[in-house]
DNA sequence: CTATATGCAACATATGAAGTTACATGAGAC
DNA sequence: GTCTCATGTAACTTCATATGTTGCATATAG
């Protein structure tokens, strides 16, 4: 099953645009994820309407971070996605009438569910600014490329 | 993201032939899920190589257990399927050259990999007996009905 | 007005589960 | 042996969805 990676590369960008000031825009952004502008656009709109990042349009136009990275999680940025789904499997049937099958999926469910409550958790104890000085830490004491680190 | 119901549907067949006797064919199976004998075909092949069923062909053949119910686990019929993906995220570029990716891809990958553990883990403590049971539970003092009670 | 940026709809592409068709193979019934 | 019933398997179609792309409307700085 062909894998969401919308979280993966959101936080990519949200990181990048932690480590330097200034507006980026999608085309920059886009560049650094080596994929498409519309593409950056798409996985932004979320994060826009919840506050996390403002977008310009025109001359000097682009995006910035709008929140403190120390109050939004892993989670919410995860929220700001549409809460895509997080496992890749599910029950045949929601709401069967077959007896045998309702057994089936009472004993999924519960795994299921216990396992997407700790992964929502996990994602909600981590902050973008945890994950930012991470990267600083890696980043170490070689001068700060941004964005430059990927050719663009 | 489409989700994989595999691993439902093949309980749900398991489960119906350890309500009754007697062989059964894809047939029969697959009228009962509502699809496909070829995919009944497909989703047991794995299943028969692990040894937790056998299947005869011609006349009189068709599917029967072949393990003991209590020793086979909701993990071991995953395994049995391949093991498929369980989560329909995953990180953008497995091994970047982005440090700021590989900060990304660190803690996601935790979060991951703990919840994809407990999943493990829970489909490990159910085995088939524990779901045949509460099959049976669920039956109550209604007549076994087996796959009748699908219309088929 | 022009250049540059986002916003967004519409369409194309790729992947993989699920469903389908076709045919070969094997096992009993006759 | 031959017929029928069943599995085994490859190849194909269908469907959903993340991703990629194009085109154009809109807004803003100069």
């Amino acid at each position: 099953m062909r894998r969401d990676s919308r979280l993966s590369g959101v936080l990519h960008v949200l990181l990048h645009m932690a480590q330097q000031p200034g507006p980026f825009t999608s085309e920059t952004l886009a560049k650094a994820m080596d994929t498409n502008p519309v593409v950056i656009r798409r996985i932004m709109a979320g994060l826009r309407e919840l506050g996390y990042v403002r977008s310009e349009k025109g001359h000097g136009g682009g995006w910035r971070l709008a929140c403190d990275l120390a109050k939004v999680t892993l989670r919410d940025v995860y929220a700001a996605l549409g809460s895509p789904a997080l496992l890749a499997m599910g029950n045949r049937t929601e709401s069967p009438g077959c007896l045998v099958e309702q057994a089936v999926n009472a004993a999924l469910d519960q795994a299921f569910h216990d396992a997407e409550a700790l992964l929502l958790s996990r994602l909600g104890e981590v902050t973008l600014a945890m994950l930012s000085e991470d990267c600083r830490k890696r980043l170490g004491s070689r001068k700060h490329q941004g964005l430059r680190a990927h050719g663009a």
